[in-house]
DNA sequence: TTATGTTAAGAAACCGTTTTCGTAATGTAA
DNA sequence: TTACATTACGAAAACGGTTTCTTAACATAA
């Protein structure tokens, strides 16, 4: 077992002193050519590397970056994660990862955790609990330090950060305006609660998009769930009581919860019931029918905020104090659910 | 920006020793009652945390976990994460999480840098190509430094560390077992090929209860899918080739794939043909029909990997050279694809 | 009074790097 | 010979903590 080699064993091997070797390593030519290649060919090898928690406390950067979601065991968070990875990577970051589990206290706990040195910057969705108390501080905290945070999908509008988000209300919108010109009259739609803000600008633009055209809202052809794990009832009962020909669904879950109920009760999808779903997930393209889906584009937002944070951490200093919000471009991918 | 608070300003501020304020912090007796608790009130008005690199350095670990998969976009391996990360968090570690993308190379890379003093050890599944290659020295440099490794799911059998898998030989025996039971003759086998493990266990598994029960094997009812992305066509080909009555799949979307295959040839599923699928995810519980499944439990592996992992780096020392192999039970989850 | 003990604090070493500064041994120009 | 550069290296500080070793001041016992 092999001790991990630094640099004080190789000066005491080689009989050099500790800068020496440091210097001989980062090829100064205050060292002579013959000691700098005996030191060099002695790290190469033993495999010297130079230990990272060494250089991050010189340094005074770790070169990691922290994420904290909700969950991973949902598609979205999960290919946001691959998008974050793969921009850090590329640029020599590491990435750590700390869910909150939809909970506030965990979620102020693991970012007091990484805001003490083991991080650079965040890249973060808010937990719903917090969303629903806009209850703050843990990120004015950061902020304050010095240390940038990069917010996507679930962000809180009232702090100075950049944002990666997608226009919920435009493609809602939109979204509501297809089922419309597919001369369906008779919209439900299934959302979450309003402290969710997705759940809550989907919503406006599935209204907005019918006061276009002239059609009053029914409240009660809106759902509101709030237990995700325990949906299926909810949204039967939702379904019994209208008589839908379109349902817009703010996730793949409720959606494909949805047209089982449906086919469960007798009705064709799309033939009697055309439905639409935001998240283009594992689910969306395996249900079936398949699902037509608003793609998010969670690779791409987790890459966009990789380097947006990236970019802050680099730029030569905060000098920079000016914030970004940038709207990623959603598409309707066209699938079976909808004639 | 109020730039973070060290020892080094506490004990300018209160004119003091940078070792008294330490102390003081520790509630050490050396220092006056009077003086601690005016370092410790300055301290927790000022919300003071002492630096997690440093103390890294200090007592040479990190309190850091490295968990290196192929994938993040993959039920099971979010699972399994989820797992490590609850019971890392509940011994007060975190998680850093790097992805291989089933590639060799950037395996090799991603535990170089993160054994470089970034963490304690690792929680791994190892990469499609490195299970291609054989080549492990990445693993053996990494335990010959004396950094612990727990393998889970694709793990390597010759080099000597702890490990978590599920019993893949017994659970494709019993689920075959399944389907004969119900009397089904004529059984398909959709899997990978042999050099990632568990696709050839449960092969093996598959081929053993075939045997057990006298049948003889055709090898032509076993298809290898190398290309996971585009398995739609080989699986049709190999359903219309082949006059199966029941099939196994080695994951769940070899087996909604074929389900729907099938449907669209305008067999009836479980009625003509039943299913049962690895891994118990999303899609099983969404499809149509729900999909009958073998529980990988990912959550459980995770936590028993992580626990396992945390127990080694906490015992006294490398007194500890025995390594364990655990087993898993899987459970047979029935749902609508078999009868 | 002297020897010994106790209390409360500071100095310094250490973890593994990088980097600035100092300096002995040369070489070169006046 | 003296003065100044250059070369090649080492010493030391710094990053932010913890911990061991020292020490000054005072108290107590012989």
């Amino acid at each position: 077992m092999a001790q991990k080699l630094t640099l004080k064993k190789i000066a005491q091997e080689l009989k050099v002193s500790i800068s020496t070797v440091s210097k001989a390593l980062r090829d100064s030519h205050e060292i002579s050519v013959e000691t700098r290649t005996k030191i060099q060919e002695y790290a190469k090898r033993y495999n010297f590397k130079p230990n990272n928690i060494a250089l991050s406390l010189k340094n005074q950067k770790t070169k990691k970056i922290g994420v904290i979601i909700p969950e991973i065991v949902h598609h979205f968070f999960a290919t946001v994660i691959s998008g974050v990875e793969r921009v850090a990577n590329e640029k020599g970051y590491q990435v750590i990862i700390c869910l909150s589990g939809e909970s506030f206290d965990k979620e102020v706990v693991n970012m007091d955790m990484l805001a003490n040195g083991s991080i650079d910057g965040f890249v973060m969705s808010l937990s719903k609990e917090t969303m629903e108390r806009q209850d703050f501080h843990h990120l004015r905290e950061v902020t304050n330090q010095g240390m940038p945070i990069v917010m996507f999908d679930r962000v809180a509008d009232d702090i100075a950060c950049d944002k990666i988000i997608i226009d919920d209300v435009e493609a809602a919108n939109k979204a509501t305006d297809f089922l419309l010109r597919k001369n369906r009259r008779n919209l439900g739609l299934i959302s979450t609660p309003d402290y969710v803000n997705v759940g809550r600008l989907r919503t406006q633009g599935f209204k907005e998009a019918l006061m276009k055209r002239g059609y009053e809202i029914d409240e009660s052809a809106i759902l509101k769930v709030e237990d995700i794990e325990n949906c299926g009832d909810k949204i039967k009962d939702f379904l019994a009581a209208g008589n839908y020909d379109g349902l817009l669904a703010v996730n793949e879950l409720f959606a494909v919860t949805a047209s089982k109920a449906l086919q469960g009760m007798g009705k064709k999808v799309p033939d009697d019931v055309a439905i639409i779903a935001f998240t283009d997930g594992m689910l969306s393209k395996y249900a079936s029918p398949t699902l037509t889906t608003i793609g998010q584009k969670g690779e791409e937002m987790g890459g966009l905020a990789a380097a947006k944070l990236i970019q802050k951490l680099e730029s030569d200093h905060q000098e920079d104090e000016t914030y970004e919000t940038v709207i990623v471009k959603t598409s309707l991918i066209e699938r079976e659910s909808t004639p």
